[in-house]
DNA sequence: GCATGATCATGC
DNA sequence: GCATGATCATGC
């Protein structure tokens, strides 16, 4: 614990002097040089700029300040654009105890009330010890986000109280989250619900989040329009019940109806986000709003055919080929989506040719369960790729023997291009770009769940 | 009707 | 010009 500094200002005075200051310049104990020491950078900083010991108290770092100390790294996108490197991961959600307390008493805020960041630019490139703190600042979070977080701390403990601590994600709130921690994928604690034993997980301001707080408040850039404008509108509703609520007086019409209400291209293939954002009062695109973005809410529009089916199985954007040969499962971008996204889907109905109806949406995150079967997919995927994948003409078309939609009940690896021609390296030669897909039957099991397939034909006669 | 390869339309 | 989200088209 430190005590050295009184107030919030003597920190934050301290802190500034760090700036511009390369890491190897603070490292006292070669902290830097230790393999796979992933608070490296923070242990430094404390012990080599402040003078403290590393610790995990339950205490913010300076306890007489009260503020927690977090160093941070971002990186500059090719357009110039900054965004956070990672989610900024909290203190451990102690299951055993957290659900007794209110959101005030909790751990959460107890801890991480008031964070002083300190930014650094993250870059390939460069080594560890010569990055540098940019930026230092006091954050505390502004109304409009706390509402959300408040809404997501409740989240994250009432499914404690349910005994389903086993199935938290990441993907279960929008800006706080419970992202696993510790030294392996396997460190697992008890909870007190339910003898299932959980994985260790801690609070994370989400990284999306954290772009958020860079454009908005360092980097100065963020324009994006918002949705809730009242905060007292998320005192006694979640996010997506708001959004749900605003939307369903529109349930039912036709989608030709909503184009002309709204005046938006029918053709576009962003018509139907666009029709919600507008009803929505948002004039742009929907998944550019503060909250869609900052909570990493992706939004998928899905047809359902005359039996009340969805048309077709859902695409992501294409991978990379190489890419995928040098990721493990753990950090690989496939998981990472299914993990910290949280979709909406948007739901028309065909009723007759060329006319369709709103049937409504739902908010959707993959649960657990099926994130560790969609691993199954991306593990043979890479192993075809590693191997060589077999590339068969007939019929004018180049068959493939990626995994199937019938190989697994999730998940299946499908061309996603411009054309046949537009193709990705392969490591011995190319082929026409591809991209996950999740299954159109998956789709429909959500739908179903959701209550959005009310006639389910077809496959379920 | 389904699975899977192929391609469209738009915005940035 | 390309990435992205969405949809078309063909053979079984």
């Amino acid at each position: 614990m430190n005590f050295t500094y009184a107030t919030k200002v003597d920190v934050l005075l301290k802190a500034q002097k760090a700036i511009g200051i390369p890491f190897k310049y603070l490292d006292k104990s070669g902290r830097l040089g230790r393999h796979r020491n992933k608070g490296g950078i923070g242990q430094v900083v404390e012990e080599g700029h402040f003078g403290y010991s590393p610790n995990s108290d339950a205490e913010p770092d300076f306890k007489a300040a009260g503020v927690e100390l977090k160093v941070t790294p971002y990186r500059r996108n090719f357009d110039g654009s900054i965004s956070a490197k990672e989610r900024l991961v909290l203190n451990i959600i102690d299951y055993m105890t957290e659900y007794e307390s209110t959101f005030e008493e909790s751990g959460f805020w107890k801890k991480n009330k008031s964070i002083l960041m300190m930014l650094y630019e993250y870059s390939v490139n460069k080594a560890k010890g010569d990055f540098s703190i940019s930026h230092a600042f006091l954050y505390e979070y502004p109304l409009k986000d706390l509402v959300i977080i408040k809404n997501d701390w409740e989240r994250i403990v009432s499914k404690v109280r349910a005994g389903l601590a086993d199935e938290l994600s990441e993907g279960d709130t929008l800006y706080l989250g419970a992202c696993t921690k510790g030294t392996n994928a396997t460190s697992l604690r008890t909870q007190p619900f339910s003898d299932k034993m959980a994985k260790q997980r801690a609070y994370s301001l989400k990284q999306s989040y954290m772009t958020g707080i860079l454009r908005r408040y360092i980097f100065g850039n963020n324009c994006d329009e918002r949705i809730i404008h009242d905060v007292k509108d998320l005192r006694n509703a979640s996010f997506e019940e708001l959004i749900s609520s605003r939307l369903r007086p529109y349930f039912g019409r036709t989608r030709s109806s909503l184009l002309d209400e709204f005046k938006i291209n029918g053709k576009s293939k962003d018509a139907s986000e666009r029709i919600i954002a507008r009803i929505l009062g948002v004039t742009g695109k929907l998944s550019q709003t503060e909250e869609f973005r900052m909570a990493n809410i992706l939004p998928k529009t899905i047809r359902l055919s005359q039996n009340g089916a969805p048309e077709e199985s859902m695409s992501f954007k294409a991978f990379k080929f190489i890419e995928l040969l040098c990721q493990h499962w753990e950090d690989s971008d496939l998981k990472e989506l299914f993990e910290s996204t949280k979709f909406m889907f948007i739901v028309f109905r065909i009723i007759e040719d060329g006319e369709q109806v709103f049937e409504g949406i739902t908010f959707w995150n993959m649960p657990q369960s099926d994130i560790s079967e969609v691993e199954k997919v991306w593990l043979k995927t890479v192993e075809i790729i590693r191997e060589g994948v077999r590339l068969r003409l007939a019929d004018n078309r180049v068959y493939n023997n990626f995994p199937k939609s019938s190989d697994n009940r999730i998940a299946h690896v499908r061309p996603h291009a411009r054309d046949r021609e537009d193709v990705d390296e392969l490591p011995d030669g190319t082929m026409t770009k591809q991209c996950f897909w999740l299954n159109r039957t998956y789709v429909m099991e959500i739908l179903k769940e959701a209550g959005l397939i009310r006639n389910p034909k077809g496959l379920y006669k």
